[in-house]
RNA sequence: GACCCCUUCGUCUAGCGGUUAGGACUCAAGAUUUUCAUUCUUGCAACACGGGUUCGAGUCCCGUAGGGGUCACCA
């Protein structure tokens, strides 16, 4: 049988870091079996559902490469048919109307209360006469799930499970106003997919015994389950907004790379041996649910920074071409010309090595833009203003002996012969150099620099200080 | 609080009854160096605790402690 599994957010805010491990870990399976990888958005919330949020989800799966088979299925269109299957329990005596009123529900959680016992309701109304029904309430229904005994689900990762049937209560799957619930809708949904891998956090774990007293009314099929561990904050406790990058599209603007994300969450409940990088295609061929870990992880950036350095190393600078021509035109409103993109061709792959994310990369290459005059950092200003303007004068009288042959090594050499000559040492000269043609106090080595830029632009830059 | 789950270096993890407990990130030291990186060497660093089972336990079992999750007419 042909693998389906589904990714299911609930369109209330971002692409949440743990949704899209978790969008991962269902694509990643779908794909290792040659199944398929759905995607259903779960808005029957009403209120707290929004459009923005189903764009910023669907932009962040999109941006991870995530792509979902068929077409994307709203939940709060099919709720005639979740109606239509609690009618079908009702009919049954699987399920009842429930005329509880908001004042016993108040006293029944009181009573638990003072207790110490979790809420339950307490099924007065599971075999009720409706005659004592009254007018002025708007019944829920409730499922009749099994007063004693024991439950267990057999799941992918957290292996047997078991829980007394007492813990469970008869929970609502259709409120008064109508609306089916989350319970009964994601169970239909599931159902009407054909879905055979329900992948998911954590955190859906006791939801997964509620569901399977739907599916064993209804007789249905119950698909295999994988709860996946949480990802936790660095300190343990649940990550949120206070822990920094939180969703999808935060990682994107701090200059991660998709594909460096992609493999740090990868890396984070499941492994290969002590594979560290890891491709996409050996992704697919190696993955499985199995390899899982049970125990949460925490978040950590610097492993994240240090597998988006790697992965910037091996951009293609083309791909990063494009990307600088947004962020420069954003940040200082540059368009990138055809001297800029020649001289990026040359230099990126110097600037790459120094790099551990997009945006401090286009911050490091920002001098090879012909913008003029170039920006200063302040630290870079520091040794403008200390330059010895006649040494500087002087060398360019030297470099322009050289200028139809400006090469690296040729530079290097005149440089140092320069150097001998003045009695100076390297280190006299080099961070005013660099501070003059690039605006920075660190760069790649200086002659790779000069190379790539040409004597004409290194003379203007330099007498742009030195005559100012 | 009740129920369920989890626990190997600071972090992510390998390990599937017999290992000098391995790798990666971080950190430290060194080499290369023109600043900063890269690269390369080396080093620091872990089986939560207590009982069993066994010739032998990180690995199996039971407790304890700590952490996490769930307990809605939200999803």
């Amino acid at each position: 049988m042909k693998t389906v599994t589904r990714f299911a957010p609930s369109p209330t805010g971002n692409l949440h870091i743990g949704s899209a491990r978790t969008a991962l870990f269902n694509w990643l399976f779908a794909k290792n079996t040659k199944g398929k990888f759905l995607l259903r958005i779960e808005d029957t919330d009403k209120v707290r559902s929004t459009k923005d949020s189903i764009n910023k989800i669907l932009e962040g799966l999109k941006w991870l490469d995530l792509k979902w088979d068929d077409e994307i299925i709203y939940q709060s269109k099919n709720q005639k048919r979740h109606n239509e299957v609690a009618e079908d329990l009702l009919k049954n005596g699987l399920a009842y109307k429930c005329f509880c009123s908001e004042e016993e529900l108040k006293n029944m959680r009181e009573e638990a209360k003072i207790l110490k016992k979790p809420f339950r309701y307490n099924r007065m109304w599971r075999d009720r006469d409706l005659k004592d029904a009254p007018k002025n309430i708007d019944p829920v229904i409730r499922i009749k799930s099994p007063i004693d005994g024991e439950s267990n689900i057999d799941d992918i990762i957290q292996g047997s499970i078991k829980v007394s049937n007492e813990e469970m209560d008869d929970f609502i799957i259709v409120r008064s106003d109508g609306t089916p619930t989350y319970m009964l809708s994601v169970v239909v949904d599931d159902h009407d997919m054909n879905v055979t891998h329900i992948v998911r956090g954590h955190d859906h774990l006791t939801n997964t015994f509620r569901q399977n007293v739907i599916y064993n009314a209804m007789n249905w099929n119950v698909p295999k389950s994988a709860h996946i561990p949480l990802i936790l904050g660095p300190d343990g406790s649940k990550m949120s907004k206070r822990h920094g990058a939180i969703d999808v599209e935060e990682y994107k603007n701090n200059g991660i790379l998709s594909d460096a994300l992609i493999n740090y969450m990868l890396r984070l409940g499941w492994s290969h041996g002590d594979d560290e990088i890891i491709s996409l295609e050996n992704a697919i061929k190696w993955f499985s649910l199995e390899k899982i870990g049970k125990s949460p992880a925490k978040f950590d950036n610097d492993k994240l920074i240090s597998v988006n350095s790697h992965y910037i190393k091996e951009l293609d600078n083309n791909k990063i071409i494009s990307f600088l021509e947004n962020y420069y035109n954003k940040k200082y409103k540059i368009e990138l010309d055809k001297i800029s993109i020649n001289r990026l061709n040359l230099g990126l792959d110097d600037i790459k090595t120094r790099s551990r994310d997009l945006n401090q990369l286009a911050e490091m290459a920002l001098f090879y833009c012909s913008k003029f005059p170039i920006t200063v950092s302040k630290k870079a200003d520091k040794y403008i203003k200390k330059v010895d303007k006649n040494t500087f004068k002087d060398l360019l009288i030297v470099l322009k002996n050289i200028e139809n042959d400006f090469k690296k090594q040729k530079i290097e050499q005149i440089i140092a012969k320069f150097l001998s000559e003045k009695g100076l040492k390297l280190s006299d000269i080099i961070q005013y150099i660099r501070a003059m043609i690039t605006g920075l106090d660190v760069s790649p080595r200086i002659y790779d620099i000069m190379e790539v830029l040409g004597f004409e632009e290194i003379k203007k830059r330099i007498e742009y200080f030195i005559n100012g």
